[in-house]
DNA sequence: ACTTTTTGTAAATAAAACTTTACATATTGA
DNA sequence: TCAATATGTAAAGTTTTATTTACAAAAAGT
């Protein structure tokens, strides 16, 4: 599963700490999910939904 | 986290063991999903979506 | 009424997501 | 260049998601 969470992070100016506190996440878990360790749960994916106006599937490409 | 799979199922003429086969979880899990007792991972969240053909927000609703 | 299919549930286990602490490296900026 | 901020990573632990086996109850079909 792809994301776009730097790219996302990186026009609104915010690091991945801020998102973290954002999110309700530890700053690991934002790191972890941009380097494509896991996939982030299905609430922390809305929550990323909401906070950037974009729907799950702007934000995630599930490959195959 | 509330969602439509059982209507879905039922407009899709499926059982829990359909669905279930059909994404790649036990039976269980679509049961335990549908009675609330716990949210899919995201991989899954998009495998009901690409089955059903509607997005992840059409399906599942973060309430909250 | 009886049988089959479907759904609900439970316990034990496994796997994935996430936390905390901690430290190392990279980037930015004074 | 030095200090501060941001990112990468690792190990150990907790919580959540999912599996397997198994059985009981409800619904549907004959």
């Amino acid at each position: 599963m792809k994301n776009r969470l730097k790219v996302l992070r990186a026009e609104n100016d915010m690091t991945q700490a801020q998102l973290a506190d954002e999110t309700g996440v530890s700053r690991q878990t934002i790191n972890a999910i941009e380097k494509g360790k896991f996939d982030p749960s299905l609430p922390l994916a809305f929550r990323f939904s909401k906070l950037f106006n974009l729907k799950i599937e702007e934000i995630f490409e599930d490959e195959n």
